[in-house]
DNA sequence: TTGTAAGCGTTATCAA
DNA sequence: TTGATAACGCTTACAA
């Protein structure tokens, strides 16, 4: 065991002071002397001086750490979720622990509790359990027991109120690109990939439904097909569907971004062409939709704004202020290489 | 609603015993009656009491988390060497902050600042800075200023010997991919992107000519081209200034996953089919390699191996044994769509 | 303006 | 076996 920690202590006896004194300096609190301040801060200085900020945690009964989960950073959505929400975080003086689920559909892998331990100030969940309007009991037991000292934040639906959600709106987003399609020609459609269950997935396939019919398009030329994933080979499986039932349509709409990779992968096996034979759009708008070969029109929200409004719910509460319970924030749609115009 | 605000003395005066018990209950430590210890745990387990690990850390001068620095977690790369982390991590009761430094190239983006404050027990650091011999100054001297208390570990290279380096070694990998690809008649080489000062660039880029020498193969058709960029666009442009000079090589090689991806798309807009015109291979292997159209041949290791030999070394060195202070990570050759034999 | 001392929630060292 | 009690490193009344 070494001593190599320096405390306050060791700080104020070089300094000729006491520990209240150094403290005192450090966090701009109370009278100190100008003079006391300069040698104070010299030999914090010249020392190297970092405060353990577990002492302080306990004492101020906060951790300035925030914990997130997702199901799985590999996936570019979460990544760049993470990447927005650290980046806020940062500046607001908070770290960010961050629990990759993986497998495990509910919370509980064990990275609730150990968050509830490391007593971080602020739980942030996106994607995942909270997607389900039924979460599982699991899940719905932990979330009623999280202590309310923690703030918790969820991209989704959560039973109760004492938490927050942050949601990403894609309707208008997705009436937009389906009426530029429209305007292009094109006049059969397919939302691919997903589940109903999922209130994202539902709420996409309502927009969908919805934005096809004033157009006036026929049921038979808006077709969705679900299934439970929402990876590349899902998106694959949809094509395969699609290619069976004869007819492709001329557009094509992955549900997610990893979904539309694989659907875009089996066009390409399937020997069509993106976009002379058929335009591909997808979600989430990620920094892979430059990446793919071509690269890919996507719907998705600015990740930076979606932190910022986290942040600023976390402000405002603190203010005292009244939050609301759900906050939206709208995708847009960007245009890429994966779509052109129908042909005649 | 509970508050945890809830603490040892409140379960002990509810089990009517001293705190002490309760704690040596909960840490398996002293000798506890079978009559209290029950007592305590169903008390325990009916106030759903966890324990504040803050206050444990202040005395037992551990956090129980990791501190994990990479670039960018948005890189599949870094995503993919996380996820394996953090599993193992948790494994042994460890939370793992994760540092996204993004643009900043030294490692002080207040970062390494945050992570002595929180008392982290372990650094890991994976790319970025310690890619190069030529530590900048500020790394140098925050590395140096670490306590001795954190553990560092990192996949690079860093001055001093206080920390644990565990490398990537694709030798025998690249030599493998080589002799393969000049079985399947290929003559013309070409290792695409990154820059000589990042060891591991200048490392594969010795194999690769160790390699094609011992297979005689001319010095003109072992191409080596060096941008300062690791992502797609460097690729590109590495593809556009081959096609400048002529003679395009039948094999191109990325440095890493990022740049084989804009390889792959600056190939596609000339008008080159992979792998009929071109094979192409690519570094890192990641989930990533399995998406893209066609799906990529790569090198890269096992990260799941790479996330056991890290916690092995720190199991190694809590038991005071001696641990080496560079271990190698081997990694392999996986074949996919992206490779064919050369046209006659 | 400064210092003393009492916590914060645990664990560990003593006696009992 | 158990329970006081003293740490751990810091902040903050309260005194001085």
């Amino acid at each position: 065991m070494e001593k190599n920690t320096l405390t306050i202590y060791d700080i104020a006896k070089e300094a000729g002071v006491s520990a209240a004194t150094v403290s005192r300096v450090m966090n701009d609190s109370g009278y100190v002397s100008l003079e006391k301040r300069k040698k104070v801060l010299e030999i914090i200085e010249k020392r190297k001086f970092i405060p353990n900020q577990i002492a302080q945690g306990l004492i101020n009964k906060q951790s300035k750490t925030i914990g997130m989960l997702v199901p799985d950073v590999r996936n570019p959505y979460f990544a760049s979720m993470f990447v927005a929400i650290e980046e806020e975080a940062m500046k607001e003086g908070y770290n960010v622990i961050l629990c990759n689920s993986v497998n495990n559909k509910d919370l509980n892998s064990g990275h609730l509790d150990m968050l509830i331990k490391k007593q971080v100030d602020i739980i942030i969940q996106v994607g995942g359990p909270s997607d389900y309007a039924e979460s599982d009991e699991t899940t719905t037991r932990l979330i009623d027991s999280l202590p309310d000292r923690i703030l918790l934040v969820t991209s989704g639906y959560l039973k109760g109120n004492k938490h927050y959600e942050v949601r990403i709106d894609d309707s208008d987003a997705i009436e937009e690109m389906l009426n530029y399609l429209y305007g292009l020609g094109h006049r059969r459609f397919a939302l691919l990939g997903g589940e109903k269950k999922a209130i994202p997935t539902h709420e996409k396939q309502k927009s969908f439904e919805k934005a096809l019919k004033n157009l006036s398009i026929p049921k038979a030329d808006r077709i969705i097909i679900a299934n439970n994933e929402y990876n590349q080979y899902g998106g694959m499986k949809c094509v395969r569907d699609l290619q069976q039932k004869g007819d492709m349509p001329t557009v094509l709409i992955g549900i997610n971004e990893m979904t539309t990779v694989g659907i875009i992968k089996e066009l390409t096996k399937l020997g069509l062409r993106i976009p002379e034979d058929v335009s591909v759009v997808g979600f989430d708008n990620t920094y892979l939709a430059e990446m793919i070969t071509p690269t890919l029109s996507s719907i998705g929200c600015d990740y930076n704004e979606y932190a910022k409004v986290v942040n600023q719910i976390l402000h405002i509460r603190n203010e005292g202020k009244n939050v609301e319970h759900v906050t939206y924030v709208k995708s847009k749609f960007v245009l890429r290489e994966s779509c052109m115009a129908a042909k005649k």
